[in-house]
Formats: structure tokens, C-alpha cells, sequence
DNA sequence: TTTGAATTATGAACACTGTTCAGTTTATTT
DNA sequence: AAATAAACTGAACAGTGTTCATAATTCAAA
């Protein structure tokens, strides 16, 4: 059932978007009363989190593979790459994980499990090309920070239409080219 | 009158955010009754948009004094700082402007000019950095993306409590610390 | 001063939202 | 077949943005 409930609200969210769904849509899109939802789920943001727990698995996932990049740098570099094929894929979903406001409540800590790998990920990357002599003295917390900051940046403009302020653009052309600098900045420092 | 509203919505909106001011709210503020609202404003987006341009005066403003900064990388970086600065002095104003998804009905191209002041700015101060010799080569909106891209990340997890992520660490220690890799960056590159 | 048009304000009503819960239906166990 | 447990319903509540016929106010012309 959870499941069930699950599967239609995605579609709903990823469609629509969270706002725009209302538990009245999803209910009836599954074909049962809205009052059955909240014998599953406590409350809206509940299924949120569940859809946010379900997107950090997917990113993780996308990940994996990267741990057979045996270069640091390069892991570095197509790991940015994984995030912003990301985002650019599952839009509303990226939404869903890193802009919007809805629950985040950081109480129950045991929500971040999946966040924190993908984070851990990125720090032992850091850490791995410092072994190699790149980014000496540099900690780790700070510049993992500015790299996530900077790739959410991107992204986060696109998803929210503020790459519009650049009217000519091709946005796609505008988020490679500034991963691209990105890139060549980390390769210089 | 229209002042009157902005002034009780401003008040809200950046007292409790956006999506949590209600019509009736800004109403019983001023005295007035809801309907009365709807002869001076479309919708409750157009008095997003409002405050939208007037958060965007509200930094260009701020960044007015560095044009007496002769330095031109030295611009650059107090741009960065006033930014920042202004994200953190304008939380919720900050997201209204560059994270909110509301309304940004782009068919209307002259709420941007405003906005498009402050994207000059920061093009022509990469102009002078290059004039200066730096950058050498780089195309100016590109390269502008991926700052600005930075900078907003960096606001953009902070507002809407991605910093989280780090458990242990002041955000604002965060944010110094990742404007200070970045602005080293720029500086070797 | 009175009249009448133009402006300004109202607040009930509409269709929607998330959420609750008494009551009904269905399934399982005794 | 009866009793219990689980699942589900849908009306109801308090809230939302928005509309609109009605009413109150303003103000210039007669």
C-alpha cells in the first residue's frame, strides 16, 4: 500500500510538483479515499521524505560506479558530472532533495543516512586527491563545501529559472561551460 | 495605498515567508478586507513580483559604494562579500528573489531591470579583472555564471538548511571559510 | 444643496487545500 | 455463525487564493 501510495505521488510530484499535488489528487489517482493516505503516511511531508530518502538511493546509485575511476581528479571531475546529469535528469526530484523547503525536519537524523554517503563520497574524493598532492592543506569540511556549492549553484539556478537572467543562452551550454571552468579552477588551484 | 500593502506584506513575507502570509493576513494587518487587496494587485504574485524588484534595488544599492573600489579582483571580491552579506542580513528576501518558485512569468522582461543591473555589475568587474590580465581568454558569461553560481549555492544551501549536512559546523564558519577557497581560486587561476 | 456619476471598499461565496474522525465495510479468528 | 480486528470511507473543519454583486464614500456639476 505504502508503496502504491508511493508510486502515484511520484509521478504526481515529479509531474506537477510537490506543491501543485494535492493529497485529494493522489487519492484519487490510486483510486482510494484521501482519508487512506494518513493510515499509511502521518502527513504530507511524511510521503516527501520517503520521495527524498528514494532520491538520494538513485543519486548514491548513479555514484557507484565511479569508484572505479582510479584517478582522484578524474573521479573528482566525473563525479560533478554524475551530479549535474542529476539534476538535469530528474529535475523536479533534485528539486525535491536540495530546494525545497517542505520538511527537513532535522530531528530524526536517520533521514540523512543516504545524504550522508553521497557526502562522504565527495569528502574521500577530496581526501584521496590531496594524497596525491592536489589541494595540500586545504580542509577537507571547507573545500568540499564550495564544490558542493558550487555545483548546487548551477543547478539550483536552473531548476528554479534563474539561468532566464541570461536571456541568449542555451542553458545547457551555460552549465557546461561553467562546469567546465569549474574544473579547470580546481585543476589550477 | 499600494505602499500600504507592500509594507504590511513586506513585513509578513520576511516575518513568516511567503507561502505562509496569507491574503486575509495582509488584510486584517492594514485593516482592510481581502477583496480590497484585488483593486491594487492582480494576484498575491504580483505582490511578489513588487518586492521582488525592490529586493533588487535593495542590493544594487549595496553595491553602489564598490564602485570606488580601483582594484579590479579587489571589486570582485567585495562584490562577493556584499552578496553574501546581503543573503545573510536578507534571508528570506534572498530567496524570494533567487529561490522562490512563485512567479517569474518571464513574459514580462522589464521586471528584470533591476536585476540586470546587478548581473552588469558583475560582468564588467570580470571585464576589468581581465583588462588587468586575469582571466585571459575566459568568456565573460561564463565565467559570471560560475561565480555567481558559487556564491548562490553557498546562499542558497544556507537558506534553505542544506547546511545542515554538517552537522558539527557553525554555517557561518561554512559560508567564510568557502568564500575564502573560492576567492583563492579565482585568485591562482 | 442636491443630484448623480465615479471611485473605493466590502464580505459572502467558490473552489480548492491538508487533516481528522465517527462510522461503515471487509477480512480474519474464534 | 459470532466476535474481533483491520482497512477504508467521506463528510466535516479550518484554512487558502480569488471573484463579484453590493454598498459606502467621494466629488464635481447643476
Amino acid at each position: 500500500m505504502r508503496q502504491l501510495i508511493l508510486g502515484a505521488a511520484r509521478a504526481l510530484f515529479l509531474e506537477k510538483g510537490y506543491d501543485q499535488t494535492s493529497l485529494r489528487n493522489i487519492a484519487e489517482k490510486i483510486e482510494y479515499s484521501p482519508g487512506t493516505i494518513y493510515l499509511y503516511f502521518k502527513e504530507k511531508d511524511e510521503i516527501f521524505h520517503a520521495l527524498h530518502e528514494e532520491g538520494f538511493r538513485k543519486l548514491t546509485e548513479k555514484m557507484l560506479p565511479l569508484q572505479h575511476v582510479s584517478e582522484p581528479f578524474e573521479r573528482l571531475k566525473a563525479l560533478g558530472r554524475v551530479y549535474m546529469e542529476f539534476a538535469l535528469e530528474n529535475k523536479d526530484l533534485y528539486d525535491l532533495m536540495f530546494i525545497m523547503q517542505a520538511p527537513m525536519n532535522m530531528e530524526k537524523d536517520d533521514v540523512w543516512e543516504e545524504g550522508d554517503k553521497a557526502m562522504d563520497f565527495l569528502k574521500t574524493v577530496i581526501r584521496d586527491c590531496q594524497s596525491k598532492g592536489r589541494f595540500q592543506g586545504k580542509d577537507v569540511e571547507y573545500m568540499s563545501f564550495i564544490i558542493w556549492s558550487a555545483m548546487h549553484g548551477m543547478c539550483a539556478l536552473y531548476c528554479r529559472g534563474r539561468c532566464n537572467a541570461y536571456r541568449h543562452e542555451s542553458h545547457l551550454d551555460l552549465l557546461n561551460n561553467g562546469f567546465n571552468i569549474l574544473t579547470e579552477m580546481l585543476e589550477t588551484y
